[in-house]
DNA sequence: GTGGCTGCAAAGCTTTTGCATGTTC
DNA sequence: GAACATGCAAAAGCTTTGCAGCCAC
């Protein structure tokens, strides 16, 4: 879970990286990055799309759509898996994990302390490069075990 | 991954199974859990209709997505967890992990036996109560290494 | 000024739904 | 024979694409 002063760290270095990767600097995808950084709730592209839309009436879903794998592509934030067919997009890149409603669909992130990566180890194939991985624990949330 | 001899005692298992269930046994849905109990690649519906096209050219795609959604709901298959939005099914219902290549998209299982689920530990957040848990581990496929 | 970005509208997929016909029990 | 499944076709998502006009650099 990203702190105050990390979040807003985040956000400052949003235009510097733009530059880095060659990408212009528009309104749309500052105000897209922002709520990415700034919410915990690994929104969809419609949820963006409407979030966006109190602060920048004008954008179009298409935009959204189109940065979002534009930052993807960039490594910008990381699309979490779900078993539902809907793209959820998170801008914490470091490893998480995730906490993930079977009644709700709705995503928590896992405190990175709780979990001892020492323990999962890396499986023996060895013909698989693993890059990184992330731990889905299934359940009910507190919400929905009522 | 599953023995031989597991496989073959799931596929028998699968009438009674529907019976308990209260479902009709019909040539589809065998051939559709046959053909699920029986790969490791974890197909999409789309693939599981072709591949059942073969035997039984007069399937329909709706039939598939029904089927497989029933079976899902009945816990018979499980829905797999993937970053890109296609549905993915497996028959492997016992708690395992997967090997995703980030490129190619293929899913491959974790031997059972090669990850440590003590080592994982439950989460502290009291209120999230966990049923199973998954853990993806994102690289390259051995092909994809290249 | 130029190249890249946005917004609109249309198209493309995947998945779901309704209903008549057919099949299982 | 009744209830449930299938297959077809149409509809309903979600996501991508093409293109003209606009904006950041």
């Amino acid at each position: 879970m990203a702190s105050q002063e990390l979040l807003q760290r985040r956000i400052d270095a949003f235009p510097e990286n733009c530059r880095k990767a060659g990408l212009k600097l528009t309104p749309q995808r500052s105000a897209i990055f922002s709520m990415l950084a700034s919410t915990e709730s690994h929104p969809t592209p419609e949820e963006v799309y409407s979030e966006i839309r109190k602060n920048t009436p004008s954008i179009s879903l298409a935009t959204v759509y189109k940065v979002l794998d534009l930052f993807h592509s960039r490594g910008f934030v990381r699309r979490v898996s779900t078993r539902d067919q809907v793209a959820r997009y998170d801008a914490h890149v470091e490893p998480h994990h995730h906490l993930i409603c079977t009644a709700c669909g709705r995503i928590q992130d896992v405190a990175d302390n709780a979990i001892d990566p020492a323990g999962v180890g890396v499986p023996g194939n060895t013909d698989f490069l693993v890059r990184d991985y992330e731990i889905q624990f299934h359940g009910l949330c507190g919400a929905c075990r009522t």
